[in-house]
DNA sequence: CATGAATGAGAGTTCATTCAT
DNA sequence: TATGAATGAACTCTCATTCAT
């Protein structure tokens, strides 16, 4: 788990109770920072929902930056672990991709996309409002998806003749939008979708097959050749 | 256009100085709404870089919620008469794709992530902070993509197994994370982004297997044809 | 006079009325601060006796500790002025401490002791709260006094036994005082005061006179030569 | 020791351990209240500098207040037993005058500029912030010099053609200067700058010129008596 | 006896918005 | 038309103080 970086504002957080305390705060900071954003989020909505004041929020917590850091990084706490435990355990270029999209939009599921705007919206303000601990995860986080992609270009399961990035965006983008998507309806069946999105991404991602290429013209070729043919006159006997 | 939900606070815009001093106005915060997000962005702000006082913007819109509204539909309206203007004279389902990439990229590029970032986030609030209107254009900006991709399916040029929905954000769901990577660079190659974008996508969109399958069966039948042909011995003349 | 360090927080001061607001809200500060400390004081107490709102106060001043510096500065600028304008007319060495003493005394006693103690105690912050605009100025306040008194060493009007830092302290010092004892009474007579602390430290200043310590010892000398020649017996003649 | 005007908040200090704890909790505070004055100083700052809980200072004082006041009147309350218990026994009006400049710069050495402020500036408050019982101290650590002064001008050593109170202010004002000058140094030497102090304002105190003047007119007598004395032959043996 | 925990009261500061001129 | 001026409301954050354990 990444450490925070500055300490709570005035007391250290020891015992159990405390322990719980401030779970419960970044529980209720992360649904509030992911239904209003950054900016418009208020400590006092968060102490209303606690049920506390707003000066216990403080007692815990130095400020709102800090708080806001603290539930980015443990949103990336919580898929990084996810992911560096399971993931060596898999094996197949597609079968580790399949698991990544599944597991990248299980959390999407649960946190909403207002944490995925949050994280990426806030992620990259310019001013390095957020200490640069967040970055830092950012890049671990999308390591395994890098591994994976680099792996699989090396072993010829992916196509070699697009940049990586353009892959990981090519997979990392679509999710957001199938939540945004998925928000509006009442359920959405993360199985089936992370199934559907593996399927359309793995076929894109796969080596150009020369030899599909071939076919296509070679059905083209004999398209017109067959045409050729039945517009030529019969030879009279 | 399409027209603002609330008039102008106190005047109709009539005179020539005054439709300019609206558009003065709304580029501005556009550039702020950008930079700063909604909830961060200011009104003195863009009054500062007005060269004005903050009472002359809301003479022209009735308040920052407005504004901002304003903001994004105009975007949409921009986007929107691109591409209904020259989307019908393009031919072929692959073309229209591409053209439909390449703008949407293009504007990105142009308008930077920000106001993508303000388009999404702002856009979806559950509280009705913005209208219904930009719910319709968004429905309108989609619909091009939308009937390419069902013509398509019905051409027999896109797979049709998966759901639409899922496709589109298939689509435009990269060219946020392509933006985001693309902004912490100096320079990014649009027309190459779009191509590359393009090939991976299409490649991920078409019909899968079975045509290929069927084209290997074509190849195997005509193989055996030709050799059925090839063994027949010449009749003795 | 100084310039200010910083802005006003959003608006530029120019026109007439701007510019009395910012004297009155001056003035008023300047009260509060004098009257409980820096840290004491608070802006909603300045709003108050105002009759504005606090955000008004902010509108002038960028905060509280702009609005404190600006006070500070003011005051010493006041006072400045007056010394450098008077002080190059006046000739002699008693008659310049004269009117430094009773300058500064006439100050003080206009704007209490509290000021005094704000501009010694939030002057002299160890951490730089306040820039070091303020520590310029009170070398530049202080500077005449110690031309005074290096010319007067050079003239041999003052003693040149001990620092003049020293001699610096001992002419401030008491003012301070004087004034803290003052405050307690109805009435205080500037002019009297300032007479009888000049006639005080000028005569602490002067040289001491070797003539006079001499004097005394021959006064000691005599009576003790006296006494025996008084206690010799008169031989018999 | 003078009593503490509000009891402890809880329980009366009987333990031995307790009033070492009272004892280092005015120690912290005196240090604290000295570094940022009144207003600006936390109980939290002084718990974490004892290692012990807010709650705890709370147990020993009913509050900031009453704990100043304690610090304040511990202040006096050493200085005074210091002046009371030695002064006496120095004879000369010069010898104790040095005696109360150097005691008191030596305090003011070791407790710093901070805590004198303090002393001055939160004594002097208008509102009742602290009780009259400082004000009563104030005069007890003041009698001791005053007699001192009235004395002197009894016995003749001192000028009697100024008020006390403003040679008492004369006394006192400039050791403060001195400190604050002193603080931006390295080391002061104590015992150097007593000696000067004392050099200067005794000169100052001193009656003035009718002694010296009659020290002239003995010398020129003197002159006179002696020419007539060589003057008259010796006459012959 | 000591303290972990909580908080009410208030501080400084910001900002969208109004309105007389 | 444009704006100088003012402000109510809300925000983040601090701190002395209380109290059950």
């Amino acid at each position: 788990m990444s450490q925070p970086k500055t300490l709570p504002a005035r007391r250290a957080p020891s015992s159990i109770k405390s322990e719980q305390r401030i779970k419960d705060i970044l529980l209720v900071a992360r649904q509030v920072f992911s239904e209003r954003g950054y900016a418009s989020a208020t400590t006092i909505d968060m102490a209303r929902r606690l049920g506390v004041s707003e000066a216990t929020v403080f007692t815990y917590f130095s400020g709102k930056r800090d708080l806001c850091v603290r539930v980015i990084c443990d949103w990336y706490d919580e898929i990084i672990a996810e992911i560096e435990a399971t993931l060596p355990h898999i094996t197949g270029t597609r079968a580790k991709l399949f698991f990544l999209i599944r597991t990248h939009l299980y959390r999407l599921m649960i946190d909403g996309p207002g944490l995925c705007a949050l994280i990426l919206s806030e992620g990259r303000a310019k001013d390095d409002t957020f200490g640069d601990e967040i970055v830092r995860l950012q890049r671990r986080y999308t390591a395994p998806l890098m591994q994976v992609l680099s792996d699989g270009v090396a072993a010829g399961d992916i196509r070699d003749d697009l940049p990586l990035s353009l892959l990981r965006s090519s997979i990392y983008g679509p999710m957001e939008h199938v939540l945004w998507d998925a928000i509006s309806k009442k359920t959405v069946d993360i199985e089936e979708t992370s199934k559907r999105l593996s399927l359309l991404l793995w076929q894109g991602l796969q080596p150009p097959n020369p030899k599909v290429a071939a076919l296509g013209q070679l059905q083209r070729d004999m398209a017109a050749a067959l045409r050729t043919f039945e517009d030529t006159p019969n030879s009279p006997e």
